[in-house]
DNA sequence: CGACAAGCCTGGTAGC
DNA sequence: TGCTACCAGGCTTGTC
């Protein structure tokens, strides 16, 4: 469950797993999941290093290689991490590291949409992608929040999903936030008022965050999140309210007429 | 069988 | 009129 919450946990996956451990084969299943980059490539650049630290910046997270570059994972809709030994590599592995400690780190997506590279840089490849401020960042403020949203005009779902302005947000997490902030998916940006502003910026801080301690699974989230009830008719958690969908930009939004505002 | 699913990218266009 | 920012559609493959 690839949004920001989910790739935060896969970076504590990483950390505590394959960090340190000597490559020792690279085997690329399907190059679908490779960006810009062959798999010869991948292979050589990953092969006899090190994976030696990680960073994370909105759904993207990177594993810094011994001597040069660093490993690009994206999980698109359906991808994961899996680190394991002595059994066969799990169903859906497109990549599969193998380290000389007999550990195996499988890539996996069914969906194929996810991306694995290298790049030279972190803050280089966030400029190249037009990626915004990681939504978690300490920078990311109330007040570099409200930047970010002054002068849209679309729609507050599409634009807290929308990477450029900020990275990390998803369709599963918007809906989230919008539900504890009691806002309408639909609701244009710039109808927001002041405080609507900062009842967002608060929840998203505070979804974000417990979804992370709650290790991005939805059974462990708060009773009163929508997460477990993003389907149509289900009973709303907070109010007497009945979940409905609603189209936005192609995508499902899930949400609560009765407790977030009516909107076009 | 068609609709749909947590991602991003693209081309056409609505709106300033 | 020109330039952005926005949105619909496509990609992929499995499930309901």
């Amino acid at each position: 469950m690839p949004e920001l919450p989910d790739v935060a946990v896969n970076k504590q996956y990483l950390d505590a797993t394959a960090l340190h451990q000597q490559i020792e084969e690279v085997e690329v299943r399907d190059t679908l999941v490779l960006s810009d980059i062959t798999s010869e490539a991948l292979r050589n650049g990953l092969r006899s290093h090190t994976l030696e630290s990680s960073r994370r910046h909105g759904k993207y997270l990177f594993a810094e290689i011994s001597e040069d570059g660093w490993l690009l994972l994206h999980f698109g809709m359906s991808g994961d991490l899996d680190y394991f030994k002595g059994r066969d590599a799990p169903e859906y592995t497109q990549v599969l590291l193998s380290f000389t400690n007999g550990y195996h780190l499988a890539y996996t997506s069914r969906r194929k949409l996810g991306m694995v590279g290298i790049v030279e840089a972190v803050e280089e490849f966030v400029e190249e992608q037009d990626l915004g401020p990681d939504a978690l960042s300490p920078d990311f403020d109330l007040a570099a929040f409200r930047d970010a949203l002054s002068g849209r005009r679309g729609m507050v779902k599409s634009t807290l999903m929308n990477q450029e302005i900020m990275a990390g947000i998803g369709n599963v997490y918007s809906d989230e936030i919008l539900f504890q902030a009691g806002v309408h998916p639909r609701t244009a940006v710039n109808d927001l008022r002041e405080e609507t502003v900062k009842d967002l910026y608060r929840a998203m801080q505070d979804v974000l965050q417990t979804a992370i301690d709650c290790k991005a699974k939805p059974d462990e989230m708060p009773a009163t999140y929508l997460i477990r009830h993003r389907q149509e008719d289900a009973d709303c958690p907070r109010c007497g309210g009945r979940v409905k969908r609603v189209d936005v930009s192609g995508r499902s939004g899930y949400y609560c007429p009765c407790h977030q505002d009516q909107a076009p």
